[in-house]
DNA sequence: GGCGATTATTCGTATCTGCCGAATAATGTA
DNA sequence: TACATTATTCGGCAGATACGAATAATCGCC
């Protein structure tokens, strides 16, 4: 098939925009020595020079340049225009890449995914439980779910939760041996439980109390970047744990977990689905939004530890 | 590679627009049975018809009609950005397909055929002698060369030649068995040889004095859609011909041929090269503009049958 | 209404192209 | 200066792709 021109045309895209062969045969799926080879010829097609590159660095030249910038949007016109044509078709059908941290994951996507697979069987879901990399752009996601405050402002948001609040709480062991806390002050003198955020950041703990707000940075010697460890630590008495109520809740209740500074409990919030605004809205995620908001948590079960506003 | 969705999405605009599978396969070099499967291909892999077909007749379906209405700008665009690249080559390549009635061919290509070619190695010229098809647009033609007044009014025109006129000639044989017409009415009682432009127009002959024009629909016994088989049989005295007169000049120089209704002469016109005025430029056809402006027919010997203006 | 011409499609096969992996060379950094 | 990283080359294999003949379906024409 001579559909080869346009492929050494797109190949071309990743390596410009990656700036780098293998990390571009990565995204293309391919080898990288492959990519090699339709780079080279892709240029003596052309007869033009288009990308400048030692084994160390890669640069677009000018011809390069002017090449990107025409042929990117047509590509994007291109596959929003493929995109476009499931209007016509009966069923959603592809695939939806998510990028979700670990409490939605279980939370909300976990217990409608059968029946949601089930009802579109003609979509792949592929789901990425990640508490680090935010950004879905840049991950090339088509949407994330995620707890309302880490958004960025530019996304559109889909509540997909009842409101719930991130609260400390430690197990009846712990509280044994160290006198339970009267402020968020008083954290400062106690083994908490830190939560990994990416790479280096790490969760500050936020309390709220007559509308002051008050950010601590705990100490510890234990740091955690899974909310299910954090809960095993933190029933084992290891230290004070800072997560979400909802997620707790059974734990709550039976009593091996007890809330701390609830008089300090911050700002209610809840867990959004998201998605770049400018971008396309996909049959799937359509399909999955819709689905999410058919098929609600349940309301009675939540209300039983007091989660639900 | 995986170009095969591209190579797909362009037979499919092919198909389209030619309303034809078979005729497409030809546009496209390829079997008409490749075609077939090719669609097969995307409408599966899309999961929508996009074509309605019968082995009698192919129309778009909805989806059919969309999807092209957003494809077809933007593959128009990426090729467009793939020519644009040749500003940073340092020689023109590719291939320049003219149409060229057969007069321009001798007097204007053969010329200076060789040493555009010699100058331009890289470029291939695909010259298609034909006198009948003035639509370059529909006959996907990059230029053709024609006479100035059967070319369309959208059409950009580079003169190539010196001005000439269309005359009557006639051997000396003809003119010593049949007296000279004096006026253009005269020739309706003469063996007029008429020349056929397409299938069925046959080219009216057009006269001019004190800026009064007639045109005359001659009659006679032989119609030919070819220039040297009209001189070789206006020569032979077999009757009126009606030709440039500048493709005459050595005929009329050596007595073999003799103008006639002189005073009645046309305007003057000239050959020129044109293309669509909307669409690229591409780097071959710069070149030859060029190389015509800087190669132009050589005057002198023009002026000696007073062909130039 | 039937025949013929035209045209899309199916299927099996031969060819070829694209792709990979290992080895190589080149480059920037510690 | 040595090392790690990264682009590139080359040979071989596997899978796909394009073709041609046969088939089926349809429309025009007599």
């Amino acid at each position: 098939m001579r559909g080869a021109e346009f492929a050494e045309l797109r190949a071309f895209i990743e390596v410009a925009e990656q700036g780098n062969f293998s990390r571009a045969a990565i995204f293309l799926d391919m080898a990288p020595s492959t990519l090699s080879q339709i780079i080279r010829a892709l240029e003596e097609r052309l007869k033009v020079r288009l990308l400048q590159r030692t084994t160390r660095s890669v640069s677009l030249t000018e011809a390069g340049t002017h090449l990107l910038a025409r042929i990117r949007p047509a590509f994007k016109e291109l596959n929003e225009a493929l995109e476009s044509i499931s209007d016509f078709r009966d069923a959603p059908m592809g695939t939806l890449r998510l990028s979700v941290s670990s409490i939605p994951a279980q939370m909300i996507l976990a217990p409608v995914l059968k029946d949601f697979l089930t009802q579109y069987p003609a979509i792949t879901l592929d789901i990425d439980v990640d508490n680090a990399n935010i950004d879905i752009v840049k991950g090339r996601y088509d949407a994330g779910i995620r707890y309302g405050r880490v958004i960025a402002q530019d996304m559109v948001m889909v509540q997909t939760s009842a409101p719930s609040r991130i609260i400390a709480v430690a197990a009846p062991a712990y509280l044994s041996r160290h006198v339970m806390p009267k402020t968020p002050q008083d954290l400062q003198h106690h083994e908490c439980i830190r939560f990994r955020i990416g790479n280096q950041q790490l969760l500050t703990w936020s309390f709220e109390k007559n509308k002051k707000k008050i950010e601590i940075a705990v100490s510890g010697s234990l740091i955690v970047n899974n909310v299910d460890l954090m809960i095993k630590a933190t029933r084992d008495g290891i230290g004070i744990g800072y997560m979400a109520e909802a997620y707790m809740r059974e734990d709550i209740a039976a009593g091996k977990l007890v809330p701390m500074l609830t008089d300090w409990s911050p700002a209610y919030d809840s867990w959004y689905l998201y998605y770049a605004s400018r971008q396309h809205v996909s049959a799937p995620l359509k399909a999955l939004i819709q689905f999410l908001r058919d098929h609600p948590q349940q309301k009675s079960s939540a209300a039983k530890t007091d989660i639900s506003s």
